[in-house]
DNA sequence: CGAGGGTTTGATGATAGTCAAAGTGAGTGG
DNA sequence: CCACTCACTTTGACTATCATCAAACCCTCG
């Protein structure tokens, strides 16, 4: 019923390092099973413990923080291969929450077999740590987009993020890819208002750049968004898959 | 002349983890020297692949990232205890810059043996990752309050951080602590102009909440800037010194 | 057909950016 | 010891980006 890890649809992509049949072994018996949630799921809450980690295996969600004054802040969007929950792991508490924006199916780990698994092998603990200082490392690209970039530079910087990762995810069709979210998120992730992001959207339309509608999303010209938004394209690196 | 880490002023403040005597030896042995740089110095730069990575013991520095239109978004003040350049041992290249402010002195190790100290102990392997996954925790924070937070409100919540970071590190005496920072390195921390952080500072000022200047920092009523800040007080947990 | 979620548009106003210039204080050199 | 410079802070005036408010529009769904 559930994917068997030798089977992973995930681990066939190109972007993922491969695994030794060790690793493999290791990883499939980490693994407790699947979680199928619906769109709209809360999947981890900011400050909770939660006794189970996972890994995107299939649709997309956020990560986000709510404030004491009902505002949101979007972390950033979850698309499949993402590793859930080390937080929880490394801090014992969650500092955003999680939600389902699509079906997802997820890998379920037990937090109890975490350190085990940590330990089993030291290629694996330098992957998760990997995977920590990566996050970190996109987090402080999106804290300079965020403090730094006007409203259409921001919004072009995001969708040039996310098509790329869309890519090596091969989501990615004749230049257009999923993209099922509310302008309402892109406006949280980018702290800017829903009416401005809208506004912001419809010039980048305007200019032929991009189309985004019935959760899809179609980037027109890429090399000019990424122009408007004022970045270098980073090359991308091959990345460990837990 | 170099601080043995038998003798580290660092590891005797409560906040540090205690370390095993078998830690405290492989620490000693990966710590390859000593850096003492003077302010302003940069030590280490954004996209380069650095060889060193370090810990800071005295003295206080930046990191940040520069956009290419030359604007700049601080990542995080370092202070004392901070470990600094571990994105480029994990993956081949700083996401950011780190420059020292005031004079600083800094416990130096070699890139070659990272992998072996990450490797000599599981507990050291973990706490790496905890501190990865610590920065990936404060840099969600400090997301949230750029994108969401308005000016005094931003820097209200900088200046509880600030303090109560330095209050862990004992660097607080009598409601005074260094902090030796321009209006231009918090601007440009919380996405701000420097016009307009100098006024908002200024009414925090009035208010009677901080006094800042000649490199010190006064906090005056912490649960009012809190209050300001519209933020909750986390609970401070002891976190391992590398 | 009505309800509801999401998108779009217009009008208005405030927060924050830009520009410019003066003030302050430490450090330097005549 | 007194200009003079330089880096940083402060203030005022003006501007604009972006937020807020409100309402209409569009679609899907029951």
């Amino acid at each position: 019923m559930t994917t068997d890890c030798k089977a992973c649809p995930l681990r066939s992509q190109p972007i993922f390092d491969d695994m030794t049949q060790d690793e493999l072994e290791k990883t499939r018996r980490f693994k407790s099973g699947e979680l199928a949630v619906d769109p709209g799921t809360p999947i981890l809450m900011e400050g909770s413990n939660a006794p189970q980690l996972y890994t995107a295996l299939r649709g997309m969600g956020l990560r986000y923080k709510t404030l004491p004054d009902g505002n949101r802040q979007v972390i950033n969007f979850i698309f499949p291969g993402d590793f859930i929950g080390l937080q929880a792991s490394m801090l014992g508490e969650m500092g955003h929450s999680v939600e389902a924006t699509t079906h997802m199916t997820l890998c379920v780990f037990d937090r109890g077999d975490f350190f085990d698994f940590f330990r089993s092998s030291t290629a694996r603990a330098f992957d998760i740590t990997w995977l920590a200082a990566t996050e970190e490392h996109f987090l402080g690209d999106t804290l300079a987009t965020v403090g730094q970039r006007d409203a259409i530079s921001a919004i072009a910087w995001a969708f040039v993020r996310i098509f790329q990762r869309a890519e090596t995810l091969g989501l990615v069709r004749n230049g257009v890819m999923p993209f099922p979210f509310k302008q309402q998120d892109v406006a949280d992730a980018l702290g800017l208002s829903l009416v401005h992001t809208n506004k912001t959207l419809a010039r980048l339309r305007e200019r032929q750049l991009l189309a985004w509608s019935d959760n899809t999303l179609k980037i027109h010209d890429l090399a000019e968004l990424a122009t408007v938004a004022d970045m270098e394209l980073e090359a991308v690196k091959p990345r460990p898959l837990i």
